[in-house]
Formats: structure tokens, sequence, C-alpha cells
RNA sequence: GCCCGGAUGGCGGAACCGGCAGACGCAGGGGACUCAAAAUCCCCCGAGGGCAACCUCUUGUGGGUUCGAUUCCCACUCCGGGCACCA
């Protein structure tokens, strides 16, 4: 065992004191403006974006904080790299949520949101972001949402805003209206009551048209894979046919439909369309079914059979999704109509049941029981005929009714269908497409599962949507020049079960004289969907101060589309999906040059806490303050990227921290006793060589927990023992920790005797002649097994290695007699195969 | 049901393009320093066997390809996420 020397004096230089530093700093960079970027004059803009927060009462959240670290530091390293980083944030300040906790508390928003943005801001100041708070939105202010209403205006003019009834979402709780995406299966997403549907007047954003852009433009993006994936499922593109179905009015004797036609039928309209992505299966189409809420129920039923109906869209409206989902059970009613099957020529009876839903496709369908597993169900209950038209090769052909559908259909051949026998099931949806549309009876459609938008809101708290209502001139928008429609001031805020927003009260607000022709006319009340609100804000941020447009074309030309956004994936098909759309109307109408607005998307992951997701009523939610304070920002935010993998998340631990503070500790001890005196040992260059190599690749690859493991590593080469440290050996690894822990990089910058910021200091560059050393480990299997290692000159020979491998006593022993083969990989390797 | 991920020590997690499984950190054990404690520094730390040198087993399960598989292929189990009576 060899002595220990004695500690250095430990004062001989000050402890790391994270408040002390992080006070300094945080001033420091104020005053010099360190984090202001130079809007105009960059020559290699890069804008690094985050998703902003919704500043809650409760203060800055940690996953809050895990997402903006990991967008701070890959900011923070392509400054060093040489960009002009631009690293912006706001408040998404306007929305339900902030409502209803307002009516909660008591507080009017007006008083309440400026307060929490007050806190968030503090909370923020402490987590050393290199954020330029000179071009800061916020979403409630009237400077911002006037250009929220101008973006209304110009969907409104392109005709991609319009006003319908409708069968909307409502919560009954919220009261209010919401867009599918804020419904999660059948429950409102923010209050968890079950979302009933209302017949409203409301409006819409034609987001649907954009599909087919939306879904392609996806291929081109550098966006995380899982994203698009849930963008794709989203938006549901369906290729198949549209078939017709021309209603009977003749008495059918078909074989196994005994419902006799009753005399009521008025039948208006005498075609039944269906979507079918299998019309290769059309001659096994047996039945149509009808949505409860088709136009044509009304005109093929008796009063009787209506009652049936009338119930089954009570259960619809009410989303009675327990009912629906967990009874396997098929309910339906026949009406005794007939339709032909365009196919067959068969009579095939109509029948209305509430497994068909009227918003996909066209809330009517063609019921191949044979092949469709629903179909079947519903056959087998109402004793309806079976058809089987596909077979699997092999298998006989003439099953006259099958006792399972047959589903796996993707091998198989058809079969009962006519002169189509034997094509493939692709062959025969073309061919049959083709047949039935000469035939005027058929085309191809895509359909696509995204539905229109639904922006309006009956609520306070949110920008009104810029409309007059006239009633000569009918809906009219509120001249550009007009903007902003000003939220007032109002103490009842609370919204009613009347579906009319509470503004309507407001007689002196709500009367207005009609632009177009000056008679009386009233607002529209209804104000937009937050995610209006966060749809454009990102195009803000560089023209945040530009009072004559919503953004500077300049400065748009200069800063965007984004180049890296990183947030949560929560938001892929919201945010993500409606920023989409509104860029590419933008661009339609000749604001924009590009169509879609973020070149590179990052998913990050989610913090657990202790195996479990933090919630208020398990009591593990972290408070940053708290860490702040006891760790210091640096250390909680190494700490963050250090638990998981930045695109994963991780489990947070309080014990773990201590670790990444005793790194940072390590790191602030060699700084202040370094020494320049002799020369920099050459295997700990070669590993600093490394690590500079390392973190250099994984910043970017946002695989920052592997980074900063390769700094610690390191640090233990450098710092063993009490040897002492060159200053040449830590010096860059001050640039390369900065960006983590960036109170201390630059404290410790500051020490080494530097004046400019580290952040302005370069990245270190590695020699790759340096990487490596003059000899290596070779690894010696004998027949795949482990068995020992020598160490080899680089360049040196299969046969010098067998030499060498041979003469070692514990691997010649597992060698017996000539080998067979012999694998050698330089650098790696060596296996001996007897 | 369909589409994406994932499963590795007591714990969080590493492992390039198929080449030493378990880097880094936490927890744990031992030691140095100290009157003592903290801090710091050093050593050990997947399981089993052996006094030891060493040996055997081990990356969710079962097969396969390969000199060699955490990595590739096939089948399956479980977990997380998206979509879902979507025709």
């Amino acid at each position: 065992m060899t002595a220990i020397p004695p500690n250095p004096p430990a004062d001989e230089y000050p402890p790391y004191d994270p408040a002390t530093v992080e006070r300094t700093w945080a001033a420091r960079w104020k005053e010099r403006g360190t984090h202001k970027t130079d809007l105009t004059g960059a020559k290699d803009p890069f804008y690094a974006l985050m998703m902003f927060p919704y500043p809650s009462a409760e203060g800055l959240h940690v996953g809050n904080l895990f997402a903006f670290t990991g967008n701070d530091i890959y900011g923070r390293f392509h400054r060093q790299k040489g960009h002009d980083v631009f690293e912006p944030l706001g408040y998404d300040a306007f929305g339900i949520h902030s409502e209803n906790f307002a009516l909660k508390v008591g507080v009017h928003p007006m008083e309440l949101i400026p307060r929490n943005i007050q806190n968030f801001r503090r909370q923020l100041d402490r987590a050393g972001l290199m954020v330029d708070w000179s071009q800061s939105v916020d979403t409630t202010d009237p400077s911002y949402y006037k250009w929220t209403q101008w973006v209304f205006l110009q969907l409104f003019k392109r005709g991609l805003a319009y006003r319908k009834e409708a069968a909307v979402n409502w919560c009954p709780s919220c009261k209010t209206v919401l867009a599918n995406e804020q419904v999660e299966h059948g429950h409102c997403e923010r209050c968890g009551t079950l979302v009933e549907l209302r017949d409203l007047t409301q409006w819409f954003f034609r987001i649907s048209g954009h599909a087919p852009r939306l879904l392609a433009n996806l291929d081109t993006l550098d966006w995380s894979e899982s994203t698009k994936q849930a963008q794709r499922n989203w938006i549901g593109k369906s290729d198949g046919a549209e078939l017709v179905f021309s209603v009977s009015d003749t008495q059918a004797d078909a074989g196994s439909a005994t419902v006799a036609v009753t005399e009521e039928y008025a039948i208006a309209e005498d075609r039944i369309r269906v979507f079918t992505t299998r019309p290769d299966t059309i001659f096994g189409a047996t039945y149509l079914v009808l949505a409860p809420e088709h136009p044509l129920v009304d005109a093929i039923t008796t009063a009787e059979q209506r009652v049936v109906v009338e119930a089954y869209r009570e259960r619809t409206r009410k989303q009675d999704l327990v009912t629906r989902k967990t009874t396997k059970e098929k309910t339906g009613v026949s009406t005794g109509a007939y339709a032909v099957n365009p196919a067959t020529e068969q009579l095939v009876p109509v029948w209305i049941a509430d497994y068909v839903l009227m918003d996909y496709g066209t809330g009517a369908i063609m019921a191949v029981p044979g092949h469709d597993e629903r179909d079947f169900a519903f056959a087998m209950q109402f004793d309806l005929p079976i058809t089987r038209v596909v077979v699997r090769d092999g298998e006989h052909a003439h099953h006259p009714i099958s006792v399972e559908p047959v589903l796996d259909t993707t091998l198989g051949r058809l079969c009962n269908s006519g002169r189509f026998d034997g094509l493939t099931v692709d062959e025969g949806k073309r061919t049959i497409t083709d047949w039935l549309a000469a035939r005027g009876t058929a085309r191809p459609v895509t359909q696509y599962r995204l539905h229109d938008w639904c922006i309006s809101r009956q609520r306070y708290w949110g920008p009104q949507i810029p409309i007059i209502h006239c009633a000569a001139c009918g809906p009219v928008p509120v001249p550009e020049q007009d903007l902003p429609v000003i939220l007032p001031n109002i103490p009842d805020f609370k919204p009613d079960d009347s579906g009319i927003s509470p503004l309507a009260r407001h007689a002196e607000w709500y009367h207005v004289a009609c632009p177009a022709c000056g008679a009386a006319a009233r607002r529209e009340t209804d104000v937009s969907d937050t995610f209006l609100d966060s749809a454009w804000y990102f195009l803000r941020y560089p023209s945040a101060h530009h009072a004559a447009a919503p953004f500077d074309p300049a400065l748009t030309k200069t800063w965007l589309p984004v180049t890296s956004y990183i947030g949560g994936n929560e938001h892929a098909v919201l945010h993500l999906l409606y920023a989409r759309f509104i860029t590419m109307v933008l661009k339609d109408a000749g604001h924009l040059d590009f169509e879609e607005p973020f070149t590179r998307f990052r998913a990050h992951g989610m913090i657990i806490r202790e195996g479990a997701k933090m919630s208020k009523s398990k009591g593990n939610v972290i408070n940053p303050d708290v860490y702040f304070e006891e760790w210091g920002a640096d250390a909680f935010r190494t700490y963050l990227m250090f638990l998981g993998p930045y695109e994963e998340g991780g489990d947070f631990r309080d014990r773990g921290i201590s670790g990444v503070k005793r790194f940072l500790d390590r790191i602030w001890g060699s700084v202040h006793e370094c020494t320049v005196e002799g020369t920099p040992d050459d295997a700990v260059m070669r590993k600093l060589h490394q690590t500079i190599k390392k973190v250099g690749e994984d910043i970017p690859a946002l695989a920052y927990n592997t980074a900063i493991a390769a700094m610690m590593e390191y640090v233990n080469v450098m710092r063993t023992g009490e040897r002492a440290v060159h200053r040449a050996e830590v010096e860059p690894l001050v640039q390369l920790v900065a960006s983590f822990a960036p109170h201390l990089g630059e404290a410790c910058w500051e020490t080494l005797g530097h004046t400019a910021s580290v952040f302005d200091s370069g990245w270190p560059a590695f020699d790759p002649k340096r990487l490596v050393a003059d000899t290596w480990e070779c690894v010696v299997q004998v027949n795949g097994k482990l068995r020992g290692k020598v160490t080899l000159a680089v360049g040196a020979t299969q046969a010098a290695a067998m030499t060498a491998a041979l003469a070692d006593a514990t691997i010649a022993k597992f060698v017996t007699g000539e080998p067979k083969k012999v694998i050698f990989v330089p650098g790696r390797l060596l296996n001996i195969v007897a």
C-alpha cells in the first residue's frame, strides 16, 4: 500500500458555494447582456425554441425545467460552436386552465396571471437559462392577441374559418366546447368529466382539407419518429372507394330477409353512398347499415322504428362509451327498405345501427359479415346472410356460411365473386373499383380521420373571435385597423350552462355597429381556443416589438423556420399539428415563404419520481426552489440531465444529486489547484481528447447522460489520488461542462484568467492523433470464450498476436492442437477456433 | 385489434457497424486522514463454486444465424405511448 499524501490546504481558495457563484453570475449576465441575441446582425442564426409554459399558480414544474435545461444546453453548445443562438421564452397564459383556477380561488385572471408570471420569471431566472428576455411574448397581452385575431381573419378571408351548427363536444363541468383533440376516451382532458355532444353553432378551421399535405410533409421533417407516427395516426389516412347502392322501392323476396316493406316510405334520396377500404369484397356485401344520424334514416323508418333510432342517437350524444365498448352485442333495427348491390344486383336489406358512425366516411357502410368482425357479430345477431368472398390458397372455396369471419385475407384470393374469382385481394380492389366506376357506381376515395378544428370556446379568458354579426350582412370581420378587440375587464366571468359566453351579458360591449353597413349589430362572444395562441407564437419572438405587423419580414427571413424545437410529446397531435397548419395557411396567403415551421423537433421524456408519476395527490411533486436552495441550480440542472436519456426521461431520486454535486466540486477544486509548472500527462491528455470528442458528439444527439458520464470519467482520470492537475488538462473541461453548469463554468473560466464569457470562448478541438495510444489490449478468445488479454503494438500482425497469446499459459491450455480457424480484428480481438 | 417504443446488477442507467456485458452515478462494504465526526482520498462491490490461480452461469422467455449475439432473424410474455365499433 502506498502512502497517501496529506490533503492540500483547503483554505487557499474559496470552497464551491453555488449560492454565491450563481447570484454573482446571474447579475453579471444581466449587466453585460450576455443572453441578448443580435437579431439583425446575426451571421449564422440558430433558433433554439422550447415550448413555452402555461404559468400556473403552482409555479415552475420540474418537467418544465427538464425540458428547458435540455434546450438550454443544446443552445449554449451551438453558441460555443460559433452560431448566433436565439433562445427566447414566453408565457401561454390564456385558456380554460387559468380561468378555472381563477374561478376556484376567486381572483380575477387579469390579476392572477401577472402574479403567476412574476413567480415563474423568478424561478426561471434562478435556473440559469440563456434566455433572451428582451424578446418575450405573453399571449394575454393585447399587443400579442391583436395578431392572434389577425391570424383568425387570414383564415376567414380564405374561407378556412366557417361557422356551422354541429354536434360538438361539450364539457358540462368546464361549460365549454372542446376540440376532438381535447377529448380523451370520451372524457374532458382537463377535468375528466364525461363529455356530451351538443348541437351548437361553432367556429371551425378547415384543417381537414390540409390533411394530405400535413401527412405528406411529415416524411420531409427531421422529427422524433414517435411524434411523426402519432400525427400519422391522428390524420388517419385510408385508401378505398365510395360505392353507390340505389335504394329499391320494390318488395324484396330475398331469401333470409323476412322483414316486410311497409307502405310508409317517402324516400327523399334514392342512393346510399358507402365508403369501404375493401371494394374487392363487394360480392359479399349482404346488407347495408346506416348510422342513426344518417340523413336518409327518417325517410325510410316507421314512427315505431324512429323511437328506437332516437334512443341510439341519445346514447351517442351522451357518449355512452361504457355501453358501446364493453358490450360486444350489436344493437340495430331493420328498416324494411332494400338497396341494390351494384355488383351482384341483388337486393340487400338496409339496417340502422349505432356501430356505424356518422362522422366518418359517409355515415353508411356495406356490411361484409364474411370478412369483418363487427359485421359478422351483427349478422349472427340478426340472422343475416353471410357470404365468403375471399379464400386462402388451398382452402375450400364454397362454404355456404362460415362459422367465423375470415379476417386475415391479405394472402387470399377472391371467390364467389363471379368473373373476379381467383384475383388476389389487391388486384380485386383495383379491378372491381374500375369495373364499378365504368358503370357509374364507384369512385376511388381517400378518407381521413382528421376532423375540422373547432376553435370556439364559450368562455371569457381568451382572445375574442374578431367577428361582428349583422342581420343584413351576416358575419363581418372586424376591420384590421380596429384590432385588437380588447377583452373587457368584467367581474362576472363565470360561464353558465347556456353555451353563451359571459361577455354576452355586457350590452355596452356586445352591441356594436356593423363595419359594413353601419346597422346595429352584435359582437361574436366566443373566444378562440388556446391552441390558436400557441399555433404562431414562434413567429412572434424575433418580432416581439414589431408594431406594424405580426412578424417583421426581414427578421422572419433571418430566423425562421425554427432551427431546433424541443418539447413534450403530449403535444404531438395538438399544438404541433395546429402550428403546422397555421404556418401552411400563412404561407399560402403569402405572409411566409416556408410551410413547415419546425425543421427539427425532438420530444423529450418524462420525469417520474421514485418509480411513480408525480402528482399532487401522491405528494411527490418536486418544488424546484427547494433544490435550487439546497444544491444550486447547476447541480440540479446537471442531475436532471444525468438521470436518464433525455428523450426517454427518468427516475428522480433525491440522493442521486450528491454524485453530480461531488463532480462539480472536483472540477472547482481542480481549477483552483491547477498548476502551469511541468507538462501535462500524456495519458490524461489522451483521455481529454477522447472526452472532447465524445461530449461534442453526445450533445447534438441529446445524449446528455452519457456526455456527463464521459466528463466524470475524465475527472476520475485527471484527478486521481492527489496528483497535481496541469492547467492544460482542466481548462478545456470547463468549456465542456459550461453548458450543463453555466454559472460554475463562467466562474471557473474567470478563475483561469479569462475576462470574456466562456460561452464566447468557442468549443475545444480534439486532435485525432492524440486519441489512441501506441499499444492496445487485445482480447483473446478461444472458441468464442474470453480466455485472456495480451498487450500488442498498434499495427501488430495476426502472427504476432498468436505468438503473444500462446505465450500466455492460461490461454494456451485451452488451445489443443492446430487451430481450425483464427479471427483477428486489429484493435479488438483475437479468436482462436479449435 | 392496429401502429410506435421498451425489458440489462440492490437502484438509475452504459455498451460504435455483431467483438471484454454492467461505463458513469446512487446505495452498500472495507481502509487512510482525524481526539472524534463531517468532508476528502484509496480499494471492493451481478450470481454460484474454489484456499488460490481460476472455473461455471448471467442482458424478459423459447428457438435460429454466426468463430462470436444485449446487438441480427423467427415465435412468445410483460410494460409504456398513440389510434380505435374509423368500415
